[in-house]
DNA sequence: ATAATTTATTTTGCATGCAAAGTATTTGTT
DNA sequence: AACAAATACTTTGCATGCAAAATAAATTAT
């Protein structure tokens, strides 16, 4: 039997289930917000940059620009946010939060530590070692299609 | 600003993006075969255990149950497999590979080697030292609802 | 300046992921 | 044996992820 067909030997079948995994346990988490993971990490990049730019919030997010368009009507609608297009090119279009928007910020500072709980087990170094290993990863998919 | 929510401080959203890629990444491989990512991991439990119940594929794959009944059905269209009743206890379908399906697996052997040329960058001791962290950090998300 | 091309975003069609509701069977109770 | 509770799956409704087509507006080329 190939070992290299195992499911168990699978680097990318981890990474789906870590990722699913982590989606799941933020749900709860996010529920106080009304947002699903998508839109957190949507607000975490415009918490950090208010008013920045579609293009650059899909830059930040790596969230599929088709999926965004809806996220972001979803956020306006539950009035997190506002998009509306820059006055010196008619292409681009900007999200700036709303007042609300920006007070929910202080709830969604709670999320991460809580989430941080489920990590115990996990020592800093270990922690520090495998985001570093991550980004090393990640790096090998930067040149996909060009 | 606190650190905490800042983006580049998740993992979460390094696994985020890193899952996301890993798919986009197979799909180009997985095209000879005709099959999704999630539909290639459905295979790869099969050809390792062929003849399991959905339940078992469920638990090997970590796929959603929902999502599997479409996944099965359409392998079943593909000619890959068959989904039929246990005769002993109704309420359980065991899967099964067709000949064709059986075959299959030797085109899918290439894929992982190809995957891994993409991964030249990180060592086998970085490799290794990242599936542990990620089995490690997997054990956090066990205890989820019970 | 008009046409061709490029850029920024949205829309569309298909394939999941997830929670919750619905079905069919079995098993456990009384 | 009849009924309640537990199992194993499927279906449904909503939210993406992704590729490809469609739009709209700005840039470049002729």
């Amino acid at each position: 039997m190939s070992e290299l067909l195992k499911l168990e030997n699978q680097l990318c079948h981890r990474f789906y289930t870590l990722s699913n995994a982590f989606t799941r346990a933020y749900r709860p988490l996010l529920k106080a917000l009304d947002i699903t993971y998508p839109q957190y990490v949507t607000l975490m990049a415009l918490w950090e940059n208010d008013g920045i730019t579609i293009a650059e919030l899909l830059e930040r997010t790596a969230i599929d620009g088709g999926a965004m368009s809806l996220i972001l009507k979803k956020l306006q609608d539950k009035d997190f946010l506002i998009v509306a297009k820059d006055k010196a090119d008619k292409r681009v279009k900007r999200v700036q939060l709303t007042e609300a928007g920006k007070e929910k910020k202080a709830i969604a500072e709670g999320v991460p530590a809580q989430m941080l709980c489920k990590f115990n087990g996990m020592s800093a170094e270990e922690s520090r070692t495998l985001k570093n290993l991550l980004d090393k990863l990640g790096g090998c998919f930067e040149n996909t299609g060009e």
